[in-house]
DNA sequence: CCGTATCCTTGATGATACTG
DNA sequence: CAGTATCATCAAGGATACGG
């Protein structure tokens, strides 16, 4: 339990900063940033056409933001060469870089567990199954 | 649009399926499942209330599709006592739990590296404050 | 080539009211 | 208490066209 005094306080912040990992989640997991600092991370230094065809689904206008917030948060350089045509350069940063054994860890709890969540779901979607329908 | 010859096999590839961490963070990071499984692991088994009042601003709805969600997937279990008024309880399943030491290194790297993330923005947001304004 | 500007659609969320 | 149902809202994302 929490401590007895202040506890309205405690109670009062924002509902995800109760987490502690709420903000990092923010950063780094938030829509498109994983494929994009895979992608960058395993093929290095790109332009942004290579990576608009490598993320088959994406248009530019969102590649745009998510580069730019990447970008914002150091995690990603852009290098922009005044040439013509123009060429601009996007690579992962070494604070990038250091979310590498986390993505690591993230591999590994997939292989070893996305198996029971599939399991969990079939169990799911059978008792739900059986009890809508009524047999 | 699709055809028959072999380049496309490649090209068709789900956008976020060429991150191979993809699925895993559909599943653990999608929107309110972080703070719901830190106040399940923080605070043990507890009713649907309890957990309504610890996320302050998620409304009931909302709170109910996020537990139906990590119910079905495996990483919550749902008790019900069929009494009246009626209790429910959740707690976090064994596979739930094996996410902890993912949030504790992902809790490492906040704390080491979220000041980085912080001035990194101060940088971008000074740096395109004056070329904006221009002098 | 590397984006921006515009318009539009849709899925997620909030508000409110109501049952077993 | 523990939700469900319904309606309203709204911002993220997609489609398209264009500009430096």
């Amino acid at each position: 339990m929490s401590s007895t005094t202040a506890w309205t306080s405690r109670v009062d912040v924002d509902p995800e900063q109760a987490c502690p990992i709420a903000p990092v989640v923010d950063i780094v997991f938030s829509r498109w940033t994983t494929p994009i600092l895979w992608a960058l991370h395993e093929y290095g230094r790109q332009r942004f056409v290579e990576l608009e065809r490598r993320l088959v689904t994406i248009t530019p206008k969102v590649l745009t933001q998510r580069l730019r917030q990447l970008e914002r948060d150091g995690l990603v350089v852009r290098t922009y060469h005044p040439e013509v045509p123009p060429r601009v350069e996007y690579e992962i940063s070494d604070l990038g870089r250091s979310l590498a054994p986390l993505f690591a860890t993230l591999a590994e709890w997939s292989t070893a567990n996305l198996g029971k969540v599939d399991e969990a779901r079939l169990d799911y979607d059978a008792r739900e199954g059986s009890r809508t329908r009524r047999r």
